[in-house]
DNA sequence: CTTGACCTTATAGTAGGTGTAAGGTTTAAA
DNA sequence: TTTAAACCTTACACCTACTATAAGGTCAAG
């Protein structure tokens, strides 16, 4: 199977699997007679395991150890619960790290006037102070204290 | 004011600022005799703006767009509006991205073992079914890899 | 005079790919 | 038969927003 028709039925580009392979994450296939990578049933499967353990937001070294659980007989299910909730408590962080920034900009857009003037809170707020700066090559003085 | 003293003004690295200025987020500035960069209190303002645009989530070309702006006189608030209003459209979708995966993930964790067997529903959920690859009889590369 | 803390420039690396160039292969139509 | 498209190959540059490192110049203290 080549490379295209592996993409499509991985929901990976081309790209993105030469990408994984020229990293190590996947092994090299065969090839064809013309040079062409030939991919099997196995590759697919990997390929696909790959893809959703990136979608639930591991990262290509988590996915590696992943993969190599999901490759090993041995693992033990408490090995791959670890790294999931792990991985939970980031996405939980980020998530909060998140809100914070989407109140923040609430208030932002609830305080702006939102019309044809200057005047404007979420500048004012960036700013620290209602004050432009550069306007004036001349200006140490123009204004203001804050700081 | 040399770098670093800047840089504590403001709350960001020294190497941010010369990297504000080397992709012209910021002008140069002045030098001293010993060929130091020296800063005036309009870039300290700038880069204070800079670092709250950064905190509230704007990327740098954003703030390039906040800074003129910011420095712009003849502005209108409502083009200020917008661009956060874009802003905080764009946090709220990797919220909802977040939160999807933050849900999948506790359906994985919850449906896991946790003990020292093999079986798994974290890695059966990733691989789409059951199964180990390497281990499929309809396939001749039955080693993945050269563990 | 040396040590350490600054400063300078230039270059490379990070994550996770995507885009582009320059070329070889295959297939189908004109 | 030729030629155009749609594949494939490798190699390299680019993206974001920095951070790290190297190799060196400057400055104050001891």
């Amino acid at each position: 199977m080549n490379i295209s028709h592996t993409a499509q039925k991985t929901g990976l580009s081309s790209k993105t699997i030469r990408y994984y392979e020229s990293i190590k994450l996947i092994p090299a296939p065969g090839r064809q007679a013309n040079g062409y990578r030939d991919y099997q049933q196995n590759d697919v499967k990997r390929l696909n395991f790959l893809r959703q353990a990136r979608h639930f937001g591991f990262s290509i070294n988590e996915c590696r150890l992943l993969l190599d659980l999901y490759q090993n007989p041995a693992r033990k299910s408490a090995q791959v619960h670890e790294l999931v909730e792990q991985k939970l408590l980031d996405v939980d962080r980020r998530i909060d790290e998140l809100q914070t920034m989407r109140n923040l900009l609430g208030e932002l857009v609830a305080a702006c006037p939102n019309d044809q003037q200057s005047d404007c809170a979420i500048i004012d707020s960036m700013a620290g102070s209602p004050e432009v700066i550069g306007q004036d090559p001349d200006s140490q003085r123009v204004s203001l204290g804050e700081a």
